[in-house]
DNA sequence: GGACTCAACTTTACACTGTATAGTTGGTTA
DNA sequence: TAACCAACTATACAGTGTAAAGTTGAGTCC
């Protein structure tokens, strides 16, 4: 196994680390395959060995970050058993992932492709389900972008458990809307937590009660 | 005044129009200067006249989204009187016009630079304020991209004259939040609106009470 | 051990991007 | 008429993603 030659090794896992690294230190501007080949030492043609191209390497790299969120999500709540403590800690956790990581989790949420308005898979008028995520995506990515969700919905159905489940749903994709909204606003820069403040204590004060 | 020889006559505003409608009909990674000046019939330096880089052209395109968008949440509210039914009216006109130009209102939100995640303007401790917006950005884009959350602002400012200002103030911010990241992960394919219901009665079931 | 195979790489080439620099045009003003 | 100058064009260049073809070297079969 010679790892400085010809044959890399575990050039696949090593594009995505160096690319998040980049990300992390450059910025989205300057994420080039070009750039990430070259910081790894292979040629700018070497990553299309191991993806399909740019689109599939970046969608790599979200499903690693939704993966990464997620956990952290399960690892900051371990303590807690009250659902509604659940709830506030898992979007805690959320926002506070993005806004260590802005121009990952900027990626991540850019990676699931599909403009449609309207939920054009299940055809039968009668049909109020939520559906969740489109069907034309690679499943890796598929698979991890959904977990967050997941959790805030167990959270919730953890929470009211005479609620029918359409009940549920909403609340866990109302909840999802806020967190992303909240993480996607600072970041672009529309406005900024006070400095005083923890983001739970935020998210707790913004969060009540919207719309009627 | 030659319309079709040297000089254009207005191309700043051909040029935005012919972005938008590339935009729609192509889609952003279609959206390039040259494919814009083609599109107009000049040069691919000409933009350059009228726009300092890519970026200045964009920011410019995204400052008429939000005009538009804050003009027709305006439109869409007029004849409505109490502050709960603005309120609704105000994020349900929101929700739809992302999900009726998707393309634009993605570029919309990229434009205003800042990834900083805290408050770092304001530097005196005791500040508990939400400051909006980052001063480093076009005045053009600063001032129309704050006016729908200005609206939203004065819609929960009339519905609850008791509470002090930085209530109303997380408020609105929160009701933006729940907004924008609605539109967002419908818009990226994270999930959809049912067929048979309405932006508006999906707003005001998902977005009641999700945190506390 | 020598020939074969094949995934993992490199090399070369191409169309396309944003933009710097320099030149051209033609309406306005002195 | 001459000079000016904002608005355009022409040319050039470095950087991008990716297609196509060639190279390497570890593993497999006789």
């Amino acid at each position: 196994m010679s790892n400085k030659n010809y044959h890399h090794g575990d050039l696949k896992e090593a594009l995505i680390s160096s690319a998040r690294k980049i990300l992390r230190e450059q910025g989205a501007d300057a994420l080039s395959l070009r750039a990430i080949a070259s910081d790894v030492g292979v040629s700018h043609m070497a990553p299309y060995a191991h993806f399909k191209n740019k689109k599939a390497l970046f969608q790599s790299i979200a499903a690693g970050g939704f993966r990464e969120l997620s956990d952290k999500m399960l690892l900051d709540s371990q303590a807690l058993s009250k659902a509604q403590d659940l709830i506030l800690a898992y979007g805690a956790t959320y926002v506070e992932f993005a806004l260590d990581n802005p121009q990952l989790y900027r990626l991540m949420l850019g990676q699931v492709e599909n403009t449609g308005r309207r939920n054009q898979s299940a055809s039968h008028q009668e049909d109020l389900e939520i559906s969740l995520m489109n069907p034309v995506v690679s499943s890796e990515l598929e698979l991890s972008s959904t977990r967050p969700f997941r959790l805030l919905h167990d959270a919730f159905a953890k929470a009211n458990k005479q609620e029918d489940a359409m009940q549920v749903k909403a609340q866990a994709v109302g909840a999802w809307a806020m967190v992303h909204g909240m993480a996607a606003l600072i970041i672009e820069g529309h406005f900024t937590i006070p400095d005083t403040m923890s983001v739970k204590a935020f998210l707790a004060m913004t969060a009540v009660q919207s719309f009627r």
